[in-house]
RNA sequence: GCCGGGGUGGCGAAAUCGGUAGACGCAAGGGACUUAAAAUCCCUUGGGGAGCAAUCCCCGUGCAGGUUCGAGUCCUGCCCUCGGCACCA
């Protein structure tokens, strides 16, 4: 019996992450690759805690998949860096009194300490943190890009306003309508002057390039519906004062059963249309929605609230005066700020009209109890137009109202222009001076970045103004136009503008003259495969498009899609709910990691569930991985000790070819688990057939460095190797070998299981009609009575139906 | 309420094209080795029933229907659960 060395993960671990630093093992040749393979997972985001099992999950799975392509012969270059900015950090930093500059870094190191013990592939030359002036430079540069191209503008917008705070929280610090961290304030409404992108005018763009783009399907469908294109007609209705309210409906076959008109409170004609008698209750209206956060007035079923302003306009259809009210389920964000309300045919018009007694008038014969929403039915008291479906109704009514100037088809989107200013101080400053005389002029590229300055009151104060603003030295700065004193912008901006273009600066980072190198940006992208958390299928994704096509059109990138392939990941959930610090559910590696070894957790989370799923995080199943890879290292290293020679056994060979099919396949569509358990099957079979012969165990071993690098590359050390196993390659199957062997084909008689047959893989069906009518089972069931019919499938079932 | 996932043994799961439901692993039970224990190895393990036995029969993939020779997989309606959300006209 040959001696085989005790397995120490962490001896093992320690070895190898030492060697690939010294000997630069993942820093590919970035200017001269011969087959460039840019492996791209979604950056974290640094918080106190440390990177939690839901990080590496994601992680580990990124890295499977770039380490396999290294295997497949490509210059693969994963890269990783860190989203550092925002409230999370800045609202932590306020809890426990240190200053997030000092905050960050802490948080860095641990993080890259972390990332470094789990093995991860990671060009660390090309580390970056989204904190750092030198990456953030080039962020502002961004905007400014945007702001000369006339996609960046201001407009006035409602945030949350905390009166305690005396500061703007996030929707999410929003509870039931209180401030989180003053449970006993109500959070308010402030309309304040932001900065804006101008992402709806890509929305066309965005939603028809889904179709290219090598996505799951389930990720494009999301991205499809928030863009949300509806098709339908803008209608004027007029007052008798001739003032216009025009309205966009997705049906406009309904105008007759128009019965009146709703407005969003903050619509800019309320003022103009309230009668006098009814302007004291509109006020108070008006100020009670503004009262309320953003957040409550979205989402669900809430009883309808709304006011009648007292004046009527006239519907363009009917020519009869209806009632104007506004009522907050209408948003002054989407359409045009303004509904007709067909109470016959919308859920919530109904609703409303039902509550405050408003007329309902059915226009639309479906057979279905009002409302009836479905457009399959008849016009009716439509006038002409009765007796038309909707759809044709849909053409002529719009063709009709708009011969007379009252209706222009219209195409809208559910998308909103993004609002990237944030009243806060951990951020990068939104590099604008505003002038008296020559308005707000962008800070000119020489004089970027504009630094966030290390003040150390950075805690919104009674003031009201942005903390940026109390530092006179920094706020007051000479216009760039016309050498007036100017102040400088004091909003910073949105962290997803930081992380919307960061895979840019990946393989670029050495460069602080310019933001992208021309070269490298078109030698390594787009991205080859990018992976990560289908929680940012929306928002990161969509930002990070947008940014890549306004920056192909002006000329700085000559793609205008990041991620031509994307795979989303699930979510790790623990006691029901995904990892988060206000469930106060995280669970770290680290410990897991030190008892287990690093190899063992990677490959531990890997067989949790379907990595595309996620699923719940538990602890009980770790020691099954172990144990299989205590197996293999021993397997391993009786092979070592073998001389090299003898064919391997056939049911061996068959085996390993199946086995490097599976894995290889289900490698490379991210299936991890049952990768996994192919290799387990094939180490038990080694086992079975007491082969522990090199040419049976080291394609194994190479197809376990993905997985478990560490190992892998000591076993393949062990094997007499001296080069990494990331310089072998990826073993390859005989097909014919995968696909030889006996095959058991199920006997079915009236569609159950009545008995089995062993016959040579595709066996003709005459034959194995043969055989099984020598089964005595099947023969008993078959019992002399005529067949029917035959169902064969090949290879595996035979139905007799009698 | 809307959008997108998911629901299969005691547990995590597998079944890739409508074709043997439960691979692989955990846990549990039994056995071998050991002075003993740990580790390791071997066997059993969806539920119910028949048989001395090899073995055989019935039921079973959230619920109720449907299509089909055949449904975990497809269709209709519902329930539960996770993630996202901006009552989107």
């Amino acid at each position: 019996m040959t001696q085989v060395p005790s397995y120490d993960p962490a001896v093992v671990e320690a070895r190898w992450q030492e060697r690939w630093a010294r000997a630069r093992t993942n820093e590919p040749d970035l200017d001269q690759p011969r087959r460039p393979f840019y492996n791209l997972m979604m950056f974290p985001y640094p918080s106190a805690e440390g990177l939690h099992v839901g990080n590496m999950f994601a992680f580990t799975g990124a890295d499977i998949y770039g380490r396999f392509k290294r295997l497949h012969g490509y210059d693969v270059f994963e890269p990783i860096g860190y989203d550092a900015f925002g409230i999370h950090s800045e609202n932590y930093a306020l809890s426990v009194g240190t200053h997030p500059a000092k905050l960050i870094p802490q948080n860095i190191a641990t993080f890259r300490r972390q990332l470094k013990r789990f093995g991860g592939m990671f060009d660390w030359r090309h580390e970056l943190s989204t904190t750092d002036p030198r990456y953030y430079k080039w962020t502002q540069w961004i905007f400014l890009q945007l702001f000369k191209a006339g996609i960046a503008f201001r407009k006035k917008a409602a945030v949350n306003w905390c009166p305690k705070d005396m500061s703007v929280v996030a929707n999410e610090q929003v509870i039931n309508g209180y401030c989180e961290r003053h449970p006993d304030t109500k959070v308010e409404q402030r309309f304040l002057e932001q900065w804006f992108f101008r992402i709806t005018q890509y929305a066309e763009r965005l939603l028809k390039n889904l179709d290219r783009l090598d996505w799951s399907d389930s990720t494009r469908t999301l991205q499809r519906n928030w863009i949300g294109r509806s098709e339908g007609a803008e209608l004027i209705f007029e007052t008798p004062a001739g003032a216009k309210i025009p309205v966009f409906t997705t049906r406009p076959d309904t105008v007759f059963g128009a019965t009146y008109l709703v407005l969003a409170p903050e619509h800019p004609l309320v003022d103009q249309l309230t009668a006098d008698e009814q302007r004291r209750q509109v006020n108070g209206y008006r100020r009670e929605v503004q009262g309320k956060d953003l957040v409550s007035r979205r989402v669900g079923d809430r009883t309808k609230t709304g006011v009648f302003l007292g004046s009527y306009a006239r519907n363009p259809a009917t020519g009869e005066a209806i009632p104007i009210w506004i009522a907050d389920y209408v948003l002054m964000e989407y359409g045009t700020g303004a509904i007709m309300a067909v109470p016959a045919h919308d859920k919530r018009d109904f609703e409303f009209a039902t509550q405050f007694k408003l007329p309902i008038r059915e226009v639309v014969r479906t057979g279905e109890p009002l409302p009836s929403v479905t457009e399959d039915g008849a016009l009716m008291n439509s006038g002409e137009f009765d007796g038309l479906s909707c759809r044709e109704a849909q053409r002529r009514i719009v063709a009709w109202l708009q011969a007379k100037g009252l209706a222009t088809p219209q195409v809208q989107y559910r998308l909103h222009d993004w609002c990237i200013s944030r009243q806060r101080y951990w951020g990068p400053p939104i590099p604008i001076i505003y002038c008296d005389r020559c308005g707000p002029v962008g800070v000119p590229a020489q004089d970027l970045p504009v630094l966030l300055p290390l003040i150390e009151d950075f805690r919104p104060d009674a003031s009201g103004v942005s903390p940026l603003a109390r530092h006179k030295e920094w706020y007051y700065a000479k216009c760039p136009q016309c050498g007036a004193q100017g102040r400088r912008e004091t909003d910073v901006s949105d962290t997803f503008l930081d992380s919307a273009w960061y895979f840019l600066r990946y393989p670029s980072t050495e460069f602080d003259d310019r933001p992208w190198d021309p070269k490298r940006t078109t030698t390594w992208l787009p991205v080859t495969s990018y992976i990560g958390g289908n929680e940012h299928a929306v928002l990161h994704l969509l930002y990070s498009r947008f940014v890549t096509m306004v920056l192909q059109e002006l000329g700085h990138v000559p793609f205008d899609e990041p991620f031509p392939k994307l795979r989303a990941h699930g979510l790790i959930i623990k006691d029901g709910a995904k990892m988060s610090k206000s469930r106060g559910n995280v669970v770290i590696p680290d410990s897991y990691i030190q008892q287990w070894g690093a190899d063992t957790f990677r490959m531990y989370l890997m067989f949790l569930g379907p990595f595309q799923e996620g699923g719940d995080f538990r602890e009980t199943g770790i020691i099954g991985i172990r144990r299989f890879l205590e197996k293999v290292w021993t397997t391993a290293h009786e092979a070592a000790h073998l001389t090299p020679g003898s064919a391997l056994p056939p049911e061996v060979a068959r085996k390993l070819h199946q086995t490097i099919k599976k894995v290889t396949a289900d490698t490379e569509s991210l299936d991890y688990n049952t990768a996994i358990a192919a290799m387990m099957e094939y180490e038990n079979a080694l086992r079975d057939a007491g082969c522990a012969m090199r040419d049976a165990v080291e394609p194994l071993v190479i197809m376990l460095a993905p997985y478990a690098p560490h190992l892998a590359e000591e076993l393949w050390a062990a094997l007499g190797h001296d080069r990494s196993i990331f310089h072998a390659s990826w073993p390859s199957y005989d097909a014919t070998l995968a696909a030889a062997g006996d095959v058991e084909v199920v006997v079915q008689v009236n569609g159950k299981v009545r008995g089995r047959v062993t016959v040579s893989r595709g066996a003709s069906e005459a034959e194995v009609v043969e055989r099984a009518m020598q089964d005595e089972s099947v023969r008993k069931f078959v019992d002399g009575k005529p067949v029917r019919k035959t169902i064969y499938v090949q290879d595996r079932l035979l139905n007799f139906v009698l």
